[in-house]
DNA sequence: GCTATTGCATACCGACCAGTATGCATGTAT
DNA sequence: ATACATGCATACTGGTCGGTATGCAATAGC
């Protein structure tokens, strides 16, 4: 199952390398975990697509329910057939596309490697060769959710806590695996590397968006993937 | 004058650590720079502090100029006396708040060191004391409006890249310092480590704020506060 | 074939928001 | 004393927003 699920990633990624140049986030839109059940499934997924995407450029609180439906086409009975409020929208969003990418791209990953640092440093790079400028200046949907909304509503902020939990730990484990395995030094503090790790990576994306230029992305990001070779154990 | 200025700040920090707990980032109030000069600069003043603690608090889109004027007590025909727009609002705060505050306690304390990694983590510290549940919660202010402005208005991202550009500036030309003088490793890359340090800190108070606790914080900037130690010269 | 639920579509509502038009006190200059 | 600019205050407007009420076609269950 998770082998079949993996060989699919792959495939998506390789066919994505040959230069179709989706925006980067969109990568969740390939993902088979979402099953197009009854009729209506489709004017949903359409709805979260588009919301995502609102939401992704100005933020939920700018969100426009109007602007989503202009876009989709979409009328808002059917909006309000599926989706109680905005908020419950927003929660849907988080849940079902900004988690389940992060998961498939790194948690995944995460859990069945015993050298994290190589792994950690691949998925730096190879999320870096697919992404756009665009990508880079509208930032990481969860840095940017969890900075907007935390303070303001509940819901969103334990969603946002729940990725970086999840993101954390795994990196966490996987380091901790790294020691056993010899693949990292061992007196690396693995959780205060896998916080340090999670700040600094989502401080790149930050400063990327602010200067809207992956030539900062990368040199931020190639400056923590060089890092990272500190902790790497020495034969 | 740089001098007095300096002992002024000490002045008003120590008076301040003197359990006074007022937020953080209020600090900026106490700043001798803003004179009172017309008897219309006291509304004026009023407004830009208000306007602030909105924004801060719920960001420059959802800041409601109507929640400004009735918290003030000051009506809208003075507003608008004052101010063009709400963008121009917005503005003013950035310029005569936000930068002044960086100013203050990044770049003028940089601008005189040779020896940056003790300076820096004597800021991080201090900084630190004197941070409240809710100033973590709330997160950075330059952060919060690089996030959310940046892909929106033009006007807002030059100004918060300036912010970034002058506090990275600072610090760059603080390590070149002190590699000369023989405080920090004559192989670091003070530009690579100027930038990392800015995204890592940024990274650390967004942790911190969609976490709401300042433990994450210090938990967080405690590791950058160890990693620093690393590019110290050893003898 | 009748009924009930699903999946929408249309029209409307009150709230709030940024911004404006106007008026009216105070100084200040002459 | 008069004229004019400054520093506000009050009242109002057009537009957008999230949300609701109602209607109606298609499908599913029996």
């Amino acid at each position: 199952m998770n082998i079949a699920l993996e060989s699919i990633r792959e495939g998506i990624l390789n066919s994505l390398n040959k230069k179709e140049r989706e925006p980067w986030w969109h990568l969740w839109k390939h993902c088979p975990c979402q099953a197009h059940n009854g009729r209506g499934e489709e004017t949903r997924q359409k709805l979260l697509a588009s919301a995502f995407d609102e939401i992704h450029k100005v933020g939920f609180q700018a969100a426009s329910l109007s602007k989503i439906l202009k876009d989709t086409g979409i009328t808002k009975g059917a909006l309000y057939h599926h989706f109680a409020n905005k908020l419950e929208l927003g929660y849907a969003v988080v849940d079902e596309i900004i988690f389940a990418f992060f998961q498939q791209v790194w948690v995944d990953p995460l859990k069945k490697t015993d050298d994290p640092i190589s792994t950690i440093q691949h998925i730096l790079l190879s999320s870096g060769k697919r992404m756009t400028t665009e990508d880079a200046r509208l930032g990481c949907p969860v840095n940017n959710l969890a900075q907007e909304m935390s303070p303001i509503d509940e819901g969103f902020r334990q969603r946002m806590v729940a990725i970086y939990d999840a993101w954390r730990d795994a990196l966490e484990e996987a380091i901790e695996r790294g020691k056993q395995a010899g693949t990292v030094r061992s007196d690396a503090d693995a959780r205060r590397l896998a916080i340090l790790f999670v700040a600094t990576l989502e401080g790149c994306m930050g400063l990327a968006k602010s200067t809207q230029s992956l030539a900062m992305l990368m040199e931020c990001a190639g400056g923590l993937v060089d890092q990272l070779e500190i902790f790497r154990h020495e034969e």
